[in-house]
DNA sequence: TCCCTTAATAAACGCGCTGTTGATTATTCG
DNA sequence: CGAATAATCAACAGCGCGTTTATTAAGGGA
């Protein structure tokens, strides 16, 4: 990020236009597997040794995208009260990191969604909101917290992951603020919000 | 799997070592990435041409073993009670799968997991569950359910999964009765369940 | 047991992408 | 403008792929 900001107009020209022909390619190709450094070259008319120049190969280009991805959904993450989530009230906590996902659907579709072969960053994701809601509970009861919460915590952030991804693959009919409440409701109270709401 | 056992005692053997050779790369490198057929012949010693002779590529080997997995998962699934689960009261329904994990922890642990760059099964995983339960859901209501629904139904199956994942990673310190026991009364209550615990 | 069938082997082939190199041209920025 | 450096072009060996040929070895039914 930093890296791609001081630089020479020509670099920057160079890296944004390898991340759209890999955006490109993505799409069509629909998952990261055999995606050539030649074809991302020829999609956006450039010498195949630039390439080299800049990344490593295919894969440094990919991380770097899903590390930019991955940053700004830990800013938005950071802007979360989750101590208000478990009180069982819904309060718009989650609001916020629905809508980053609504507005970086393009990327996140490619990067989040099923078959992309792109497991690396779920991963992360899942990472950053676990130890988030660890950190969390840390903070809150000045305690390391039973095994069984880290557990419970693995759970809400892959449930989340899933809901969001069944979401865009949808293509997100819904607003962002209704799968915040659904996402909060069901953390709080589990299956019974849904037999209270029927 | 049919195929694997009406066969030629050659063809098995071939195919048996296949696997383990698969298995074994595929612990060494850690992902299904760049896992050469090359290396998959030498590694047990057979002819590169002896691959090609029942396998298109590495990926159609490998999405052989996932599916096998994927069977006996959803046979383990079938046996679930889901509608005691929503319920409230956690009756040991999910101890069958909780151990169908740990029974197959060797496997599970390389293609389910992270960094394993193999979603294509996690999400395949995924895509049973959910669905179970939509069905289940719409014999015992005999109606439609609201796509409110099928979100909780993604956060729950995702959630199961990364919660399985975790405890895989751990080395399964927690007998599979606990696991379950933890899943279910998330699902049920949510994160009050943990309150009422603590 | 024999013998026919079929799997496995060995060696070689062109193909395409890789990652690197050296020399040259074009662009940026002080 | 002029020095620095990014981008280009062409060519290179290397390697894994997927296929083909002829040959050898093993399996299983009559």
């Amino acid at each position: 990020m930093a890296n791609t900001k001081n630089a020479d107009a020509r670099v920057r020209r160079t890296k944004k236009m390898l991340r759209a022909a890999l955006a490109k390619l993505l799409e069509e190709k629909g998952g990261a597997a055999d995606i050539t450094v030649k074809a991302l070259c020829e999609e956006c008319g450039i010498n195949r040794g630039t390439f080299y120049l800049h990344y490593r190969d295919v894969n440094d280009l990919l991380t770097g995208i899903e590390q930019e991805l991955r940053e700004g959904f830990e800013e938005e993450l950071a802007r979360v009260p989750i101590e208000r989530l478990y009180a069982g009230a819904p309060a718009h906590v989650l609001d916020g990191v629905c809508r980053f996902f609504a507005q970086n659907a393009d990327i996140c579709r490619v990067f989040l969604c099923r078959e992309g072969d792109s497991a690396a960053l779920v991963e992360r994701v899942k990472d950053v909101v676990r130890e988030r809601a660890l950190a969390q509970w840390k903070q809150m009861y000045a305690a390391a917290p039973h095994e069984r919460y880290e557990y419970t915590f693995a759970f809400i952030a892959s449930g989340c992951i899933g809901m969001l991804q069944l979401w865009l693959e949808k293509g997100m009919p819904q607003p962002p603020e209704e799968m915040a409440a659904l996402m909060e409701a069901f953390i709080a109270k589990g299956a019974q919000a849904l037999a209270e709401r029927a």
